[in-house]
DNA sequence: CTTGACCCGTCTATTGGTTCACACTTTAGA
DNA sequence: TCTAAAGTGTGAACCAATAGACGGGTCAAG
């Protein structure tokens, strides 16, 4: 029984982090490790005898572990779960979260529509009718979309509302046939892609 | 001075809504227009003589706003500025939502991917290294995706890491030839986006 | 006048932490 | 060896944007 208790303990030789150290080496917080000691997702294995939380490489590696599910967007209990059985129920939870992710994704694009619709009717309140093509390039680009995604976005909203987008690209002062030729493009682009 | 009191105090037969009839009108809980009194972003014009709020049609308008607002998921506290200063340092709030909502979109493309992999891991260790092609179809289904969805997936494999994709491609245990077409494909199908 | 539906304010819980306050421990330099 | 700084412990409060429960007051119909 002492053999089999030296093997199960922590060893005193074995290397330790200490709060700040392991969270250094992930980039977290000490605050964010005594959160999940409290939310029991990651409980130091050791304590030193004042009391400081001692994180062995056990604990390193669940930390790994835990990270890379959190980049999953995971929800922290899910998590635990999934380290707890650590066959694979796992997979339904990253299934849904599959699931979820597209529906978020559908929700902010969404958004996007109608910040870009609410923009649109104020920047015409000031600017007038006319509103630059290039006021709006300038707007999407601030946004962080590039030439593929735009080009993506007329075709979505092509899609979507072939005559509010026929409407949109005029109200932009384009003319008729380069409208044309963007709404063409868009329709090449949504059949390629299906 | 009597006159003028008349015509900014709340006429007693102007219509009012009740809490609970104002919230149902715009899908919304109790809850949540008791919260929205309470920062200070939609209070009520006027009580009843019990202590009951009393939203009249102005009210009603301004919850419209909110909601217009809330569809774009600006926070709370930067629609009550936009709806305080009425005219427009709205613009750079909008913008800034929408600078937001690009890296959130990018955030859980991002997640997408890392699931995939977690996903592709598991299921090697599961069932051996000859994972169906059927089977992962399945599941990206069911994860909400459809045909041109995936191929669009494709493609973003593709570019991010020709190789993964292809090994990726291969370890389905789809034929060098069917491999080779999809690849092709997604190559096809960006280059025509950019 | 009673009944049931509605409303009141207040309290708690949620997620994933962050920040604060205050006391104790460890470590480094003088 | 003393001291000051840095590190650590605990517990609590705070954030957004609601949801739901509580005990008690109010309203309309019968």
């Amino acid at each position: 029984m002492a053999a089999a208790s030296a093997a199960a303990t922590i060893s005193k030789q074995m290397k330790t982090y200490s709060i700040s150290q392991l969270a250094g080496l992930f980039g977290l917080s000490r605050s964010t490790l005594l959160y999940y000691d409290r939310i029991g997702l990651l409980i130091p294995s050791d304590r030193s005898k004042a009391g400081y939380r001692l994180y062995t490489q056990r604990d390193h590696d669940r930390l790994g572990q835990i990270c890379t599910f959190r980049n999953t967007g995971v929800a922290l209990a899910e998590i635990k779960k999934m380290l707890a059985s650590d066959n694979t129920p796992s997979e339904k939870i990253l299934e849904n979260r599959l699931l979820e992710i597209g529906q978020q994704i559908a929700n902010l694009k969404s958004q996007q529509q109608v910040i870009i619709r609410l923009l649109k009717e104020m920047t015409r309140d000031v600017y007038g009718p006319a509103i630059d093509k290039q006021m709006w390039v300038k707007m999407f680009q601030a946004a962080g979309m590039d030439e593929p995604a735009m080009m993506k976005w007329h075709a979505e909203f092509e899609s979507r509302s072939p005559d509010a987008h026929h409407d949109f690209l005029i109200s932009l002062g384009i003319s008729q046939i380069e409208a044309e030729d963007i709404r063409c493009r868009s329709r090449r682009l949504l059949n390629k892609s299906r």
